[in-house]
DNA sequence: AAATTAATTGAACGGCGTCCAATTTTTTAA
DNA sequence: TTAAAAAATTGGACGCCGTTCAATTAATTT
C-alpha cells in the first residue's frame, strides 16, 4: 500500500500534477490517462480520485498549470524589451505552442461537459494572459483609443490563436503556408494601422 | 444476423456514414463511438471494421462529409449575392459552426496519429473551401495584387477560424466578447484596408 | 450439388473513467 | 496506553471503448 505519511495532501497534489503534466506533455491528450499517472507516482487510481475527484478536475488542474507556464514564458519574453513588444508577444505565443505542443493542444482538446464552467481560478489564469496583451495593445494605441484595447486584444488573440492552431494542426501545411508567424504579425499590424 | 443482401457495399457505406454523422452531430466527438453507430444501422461492430478498416478512417470519412456540407452551405450563401460577399462568407462560416457545433468541432477535435496525413480526397475538400475564399478575396483585391489572394486567404481564414473557435469554446464568453462575428469582420476589413 | 469466396458476427482482449467496500493508517478521546 | 473515530489508500468490479479474429452464414462459381 501506501506511502501515507510520505506526503501531505498538498504535496501529493503537487506530485500528481508534476507527473501528470510530464506525461501529458510526453504522450499528448489523446493518450493521456489518469491510471498511468497513478502508476507514475506510485499510488493507486483511487488516490487520484480522492485528491482530484474526477478525471475532468485533474485535466483542468493540468491545463491550469500549462497556463501558468505560458504566462510566465510570455512575461519573461517581454521583460526588459523596449521595442516591438507586440511582435515579441506573438513570437512567444508561437514558441510556447510549438515547444510544448502536447500541453498547449490539450488546452483546447479537453472540454468540460456542456454547460459546465471552468473554475474561477482557471478563468483567472486565462484572464491574466489576456491582460498582458491588453496592456501591450493599450501601450501602442493612441491615448484617445485606449478603451478599445480590451476588445481589440480579444480579437487579435483570436487571430493569432487561429494562425497558431492552423500551424500546429496541419491546415497551414495543407494550404502551403510556410510562415504562420509572419502572417499573424501582419494581421496584427493591419489592425493597428487603423489607428495611425 | 445480417442483412447481407439488403445492401451493396456502397449502400452500406452510405448507411453507416449517414447514421454516423447523425450520431456525431447529436452527441459530439467525445461521446461518439463506432459501436453505437453499428447498433444504429443494425449491423455488428465487425461490419464497420470490414467497411472502413478502423475508427480513424471512419472519423475521417465523417469529417469529410462535414466538409462537404460546409462547402455547400458556403456556396449557397454566396449564390446570387452581389455585395459584401466576404462578409456573407464570414457569416456563413459562423452560422455553420454554430448551427452544427458538434460536427464542426469534431473537425478539429479529431486528430490522426502524429505524422499521418489525411487522404487526398480529404485534403481536396479543405482546399475547395479555401478556394472559395481565395476567389472572393481576389475579387476585392486591386488587380495588381491578385497574387496575394492565396496567402491572404489562408491568413484571414485562420483569423476567422480563431474568432469562431473562441466563440464556441467559451473563451470569448470568459473575456466578455459578445459580437465575435463583428470582430472577425473588422479584422478582415483591416487586412483589406491595406489595399485601398 | 459441391466447392469456393465473401460478408457478417460477436466473444475476447486490454485499456479507459468511475465507484466503493474493505483495509490500513493516523488522529482523537478516554 | 489503549480504544474508538476519522481519514487515507487500495484494488477489484462495472460498463464502456477500439481492435482483432476464428467461426459462421450467405452468395457465387464450378
Amino acid at each position: 500500500m501506501g506511502r501515507r505519511s510520505d506526503h501531505t495532501r498538498e504535496e501529493l497534489r503537487e506530485l500528481i500534477l508534476e507527473e501528470g503534466h510530464r506525461q501529458l506533455s510526453e504522450v499528448g491528450f489523446a493518450r493521456f490517462s489518469a491510471r498511468e499517472v497513478a502508476k507514475g507516482v506510485g499510488y493507486s487510481i483511487g488516490t487520484i480520485y480522492n485528491v482530484f475527484g474526477s478525471y475532468n478536475a485533474l485535466m483542468l488542474a493540468l491545463n491550469g498549470r500549462t497556463l501558468d507556464i505560458w504566462l510566465a514564458s510570455l512575461e519573461e519574453r517581454l521583460a526588459g524589451r523596449e521595442n516591438d513588444r507586440l511582435d515579441a508577444a506573438i513570437e512567444a505565443y508561437f514558441d510556447f505552442a510549438l515547444g510544448r505542443r502536447h500541453a498547449w493542444t490539450a488546452l483546447y482538446d479537453f472540454r468540460l461537459p456542456e454547460g459546465e464552467l471552468p473554475s474561477e481560478s482557471y478563468r483567472e489564469k486565462v484572464a491574466a494572459i489576456t491582460g498582458v496583451i491588453v496592456r501591450e495593445i493599450a501601450a501602442v494605441l493612441p491615448s484617445d483609443a485606449r478603451d478599445e484595447a480590451l476588445p481589440l486584444a480579444r480579437s487579435l488573440l483570436a487571430s493569432v490563436h487561429g494562425h497558431c492552431f492552423f500551424a500546429l494542426n496541419g491546415t497551414f501545411t495543407m494550404l502551403g503556408e510556410d510562415d504562420p508567424v509572419g502572417a499573424a504579425k501582419a494581421r496584427v499590424a493591419d489592425a493597428l494601422a487603423r489607428y495611425s
